[in-house]
DNA sequence: AGGATCTCTGCTCATATGAGCGATGAGATG
DNA sequence: CATCTCATCGCTCATATGAGCAGAGATCCT
C-alpha cells in the first residue's frame, strides 16, 4: 500500500533522523498532524518496532496478560535470549529481584528444590532481606553434599537474608508408606512439616514428568516409573507429588510415600511463587498455573507465550 | 551496575506501559527530569532498540555516513532482511524509487546490463517517468533473447516511461582489437556510443571478479581468463571493464577489445547511480565509490558496513 | 586542608505532541 | 440524483517533553 510507504518514511525521519513532526511534514506535504497519525499507525502495526533488549528486561504486557487470564496475583516473564541458552539464569534473576522487592518481608519462605531454585540462590542477593526463616517443603537428597543438594539451596538463601533454616530430614520418596508415616511421626520432621505448611510464603519449582526428573536422577524413581505415570496423564511433579492436567494427584498410592506438605497449601497460600524456565515445563507450567497452585509466576517469554495460547 | 537496570524499568513503564515520565517519577521516585536522563541514556547505550521493520525502509544513518565519508552525492541504503534472501530486490526496489523520485528527470540515462539492473528495471513502475531516452552503455549478449538479455532490460526501463531506447549492436568483449575498431567505426555503434557518452545519468552494476561473472557464462571470457585477472588484480569490472582496487585498468590490452562508453564519462557524470546488493561485490563496491567512479550509491546495509570499515 | 574542577540535580521555560472536535468529502443507498 | 454515513482532515487546547542553567555534591590535585 502506497500509504504504508509514506508511514515507513516518516518513521525514518522521526527515529533516526530525529526530525520533529512539523518538520516532517513541511518535508512531505503532509500536516503536522497526518504525520503524527501516520505514526501512531506505524507503531500500531509493527512497522515500528521498540525492544528493550537487556538481560533484566521484562515483558510487562505478557505479564499483565497472564494476570488477567489466570487470575494471578502477579507475574515476571523475562525475554527469552535468542541464543537459546541463559533463559534459566534470567528467569533465576527475575525471581531474585522479585523475592528481595516482596513487601511485606515474609517472615517464614518456604522452598522446594531443584535446578531452578538453586540457581534462584545463586542469584540473591547479600542482604536481599533481613530475618527470614527458610524452611523445606519436601524431602529431599542427602544433606552430605557440599552445596549442590536440596539443603544447600535453603541455606544459601536463608544466610543471604541473615536467617535460619529448618531443613526437612527425609527422602523425597519412601519404597513404604509405613516407612513414611514413621518418619513424619517423627519430631523433627514432624516440627518442620508443621513450620512449612505455615509459611508466610512459598518457593518452588516443578518438574517435568520424563526421564530428566531429578526423581530419577536423584534413584526416588525409576525411568520405568516415571514412563508409567506419564502413561497414567502425569504432566509433571510439584513437591514431589505427581499430578495430571487438572492436577489431581495421578497415583495417591505414590503420593502417600511422598514427605512433603500438601499441595492444598500452596492453593490456599496467599503468596505461593512458581518458578519455571524452558521448553520442557510449559506442559506441567500450564497445570501448576490452571489449577491455581501458584499465585505469582516467574518465567521466560516462551513459556508466557505458551500458557497465553487458547486451551 | 544499579544504574543500569533502572534504566531498563524505567523503558519499560515508558514504552511498553505509555506511562508518561511524570507518573514513572513518582512510581520510582525518581525527578520527571531523571526519568528524562535515563530513557535518553538507555536510547543511548543501545538498551532501548528503535526499529522500522520493513522491505521498503531505509537506513538513513548509514546513508548519512556513506556521503560524508566517501564524498557522494547521495546513498540509498536498505536493512539486509535476516534469512539471507531478497537483498537484491530490496536494493533493486530502493534503486527504482530512487530513478523515480530522481530530479529532474534526464532526458538521457545510461544503462549497463546485469542481474541487478535487471531487478531495477522490474521494480520501476509503469510511467515512473516520462520521455526519458535510455542508452545502453556496453556491449552485451545477443538482441533475441526475449527479456532475458542487456537489451530487454534497457527496452524495459524505457518502456516504462514512455520513452525511446537506443541499444548497442556490440558483444561486449571481442576477440581482436581490429574487429573491436571496426565495430565502433560503425555508424550506428558509434552514435549510440555518443548518445551514451552524454547521457545525463547513468546507472549501472559492477560484477565481482569469479567464475560467476557474466562475461564467463556468455562466453566472453574463461573461468581461466578471469583467475588470470584476479591473479593481476583485478576485483571486478565496471561496465565490462576489469580494475583494480584503486579503479586501474589491469589488462589495457583486453581494456581495447571492449566496448563501451569509457569509465572517465562516468568519473565525470553529474549523476552516476552504482547499484549493488550481496557480499560477493564487496570489493568492487569498495573500488567503484573509492575510486570516484559513482555519485549515488544504492545498496544494501551488509555492503554498506563493509563500506564503512576502515581501510 | 583548601581550592578547583567536574558531575549531577532539579528547576524554568520554550517547544513538541496527542486528545478531542467540528468541517469536509467520498462512497453507498434509496 | 439526493441524501445519508462514515472516514479523514486540520484545527484548538491541554499536556508531555527536552534544552539550558544555576546550585549542590563529589572528586581530584596540590
Amino acid at each position: 500500500m502506497e500509504e504504508e510507504l509514506v508511514m515507513v518514511r516518516v518513521a525514518e525521519l522521526y527515529y533516526d533522523e530525529d526530525k520533529t513532526q512539523d518538520e516532517i511534514g513541511a518535508l512531505l506535504k503532509l500536516s503536522r498532524w497526518k504525520v503524527g497519525r501516520l505514526l501512531t499507525q506505524a507503531r500500531e502495526r509493527g512497522i515500528v518496532r521498540i525492544e528493550i533488549v537487556h538481560p533484566r528486561a521484562r515483558r510487562l504486557g505478557l505479564e499483565r496478560e497472564l494476570v488477567e487470564r489466570h487470575g494471578l496475583a502477579a507475574a515476571v516473564v523475562v525475554p527469552s535470549p535468542d541464543g537459546d541458552d541463559g533463559t534459566l539464569e534470567r528467569v533465576a534473576q527475575a525471581a531474585a529481584d522479585y523475592l528481595t522487592a516482596m513487601r511485606p518481608v515474609p517472615r517464614t519462605l518456604g522452598v522446594s528444590w531443584g535446578r531452578t531454585l538453586r540457581a534462584v540462590a545463586e542469584s540473591l542477593p547479600e542482604g536481599w532481606a533481613t530475618g527470614v526463616t527458610v524452611v523445606q517443603l519436601n524431602g529431599g537428597v542427602s544433606l552430605n553434599r557440599r552445596s549442590g543438594g536440596a539443603a544447600g539451596l535453603a541455606v544459601t538463601i536463608a544466610q543471604r537474608a541473615s536467617g535460619h533454616v529448618s531443613l526437612l530430614p527425609s527422602p523425597a520418596i519412601l519404597e513404604r508408606v509405613e516407612t513414611k508415616q514413621a518418619i513424619e511421626a517423627d519430631r523433627t520432621v514432624a516440627a518442620v512439616l508443621v513450620e512449612a505448611a505455615e509459611a508466610q510464603a512459598f518457593l518452588f519449582t516443578a518438574g517435568p514428568c520424563d526421564a530428566t526428573s531429578a526423581h530419577v536422577e536423584n534413584g526416588y524413581l525409576t525411568a520405568a516409573d516415571v514412563e508409567e505415570l506419564a502413561r497414567r496423564g502425569a504432566v509433571g511433579d510439584v513437591l514431589g507429588r505427581y499430578i495430571d492436567a487438572d492436577g489431581n494427584i495421578v497415583d495417591p498410592q505414590l503420593d502417600a510415600r511422598t514427605v512433603g506438605v500438601d499441595l492444598g497449601r500452596l492453593r490456599a497460600a496467599q503468596r505461593s511463587i512458581f518458578v519455571t524456565a524452558g521448553d520442557a515445563k510449559h506442559d506441567i507450567a500450564r497445570t501448576v498455573v490452571t489449577s491455581s497452585l501458584c499465585s505469582v509466576l516467574v518465567t521466560d517469554e516462551t513459556t508466557a507465550r505458551a500458557l497465553l495460547e487458547e486451551r
